[in-house]
DNA sequence: ACCTGAACACCGTTCAAGT
DNA sequence: ACCTGAACACCGTTCAAGT
């Protein structure tokens, strides 16, 4: 049995080398990250679950800061945005929808996003997409800014609220039937709330219809091109 | 200077019986939150400002969690949303001005609003008036709730994004003045960020007026009362 | 070049002790 | 009841040492 734990020792002293890249590091933070959650994603956690000594990462990673960049640049690089086909506002639904289905598909990256200090360049992709779009609408390069704007924060904002679980103190449903709603004060919460779970697909979709009719009443100051 | 040194200790010893309370320390908590960011509040720190032991803390305070909600709903019990007057419109412009103004007056808590387990009953206020507005407007209160998630993820991450300084590499005036975006990949993103500084409050008054008119374009299914 | 082990400077929090 | 001092279990990171 020592022999064995012996032979086990030579074995992680020699399989090591090559066994560590800053790929392989990535990928195994993002994973563990869905997982668990952020807030478990420690260097000596990542490392225990790499086989390896926390100082180890260091070779392949400058920093913790540095490695949460990278996650998030891996998930926002892959994002394919479907980039043609129909009007504006296909175009614009399309896009959201794809940076909206990202973000749950890899939820353990968006509270990252909302913090992050410094965001790769392809976070400009889907802002590209919804400027161009909109100077098709006819809505001046400004307020096609704010537009995206706009969207993005609600939709970021959305998916948040989705993957914290909803229980945080803000569900409404979950608020009315702890007791926490005195329904003489919030009468108005309390009957929109009563009832079964909240349909976040079809509130997203809400969302982008309303501000996308919302666009369209807009004034056009532009010439389309 | 020792017998200085040792009167010093003995006032400290003294002084500190009833110089502690709840309140003080989430005012002390709040004051150095938007001085100088939720990164640099610790227990540690904060008990150092108040010239005392972190342990002190714990006689009022369950945990750095318990700390953090109960700044946290100091000031969303504060805010002022004003509930009368004009259309539901002009009701609904001034709940969320009302929202974005205590914002950006308390700018620390905004990413603990963002990453919060939960949150204070008081934070259904502003939902109780959006859809006590949008039901005037005949609008269905699923709808209406529907309404005002986008309404409010719209402006606290607006906010959000004012408040991190807009230099974290989402800024796309910046990024294209620093070579970060390559012109002919993004034109429409370099056409729209060329020139000055962005105007927050024109970019949130856009988006709310955007959504209002997009509300009124909505489906009516329901009888205004 | 890549990995290890020990150590440093930080956390939040517990616990026994003082008044 | 309220505050202190020492200590515990954690962090991210540095540094010298090994191969």
């Amino acid at each position: 049995m020592q022999k064995s734990a012996t032979q086990h020792r030579k074995r992680r002293k020699a399989v090591p080398r090559r066994t560590l890249s800053r790929e392989r590091i990535l990928t195994e933070a993002l994973t563990l990250l869905d997982k668990e959650g952020a807030r478990a994603l420690g260097m000596r956690r990542l490392a225990d679950h790499l086989g390896v000594t926390p100082m180890a990462l260091y070779n392949h990673v400058r920093s913790k800061q540095d490695l949460l960049q990278g996650v998030v640049a891996t998930v926002i690089d892959r994002i394919d945005y479907p980039d043609e086909g129909g009007d504006w506002r296909d175009r614009i639904r399309g896009c959201f929808r794809a940076m909206r289905a990202a973000c749950l598909a890899y939820p353990g990256i968006v509270p990252l996003i909302e913090s992050a200090d410094v965001l790769p360049a392809s976070i400009f992709r889907p802002m590209e997409i919804t400027v161009s779009a909109l100077r098709k609408a006819g809505i001046a390069p400004t307020d096609a800014v704010r537009a995206y704007y706009l969207l993005v924060t609600f939709t970021v904002g959305q998916v948040s609220y989705q993957i914290r679980g909803w229980g945080r103190g803000v569900d409404p449903v979950d608020a009315v039937q702890r007791g926490r709603i005195p329904t003489e004060k919030f009468p108005n919460v309390a009957v929109a709330s009563s009832g079964r779970d909240w349909d976040f697909a079809a509130s997203f979709e809400f969302g982008l219809s309303v501000v996308l009719a919302g666009l369209e009443r807009q004034p056009k100051r532009w010439p389309s091109p």
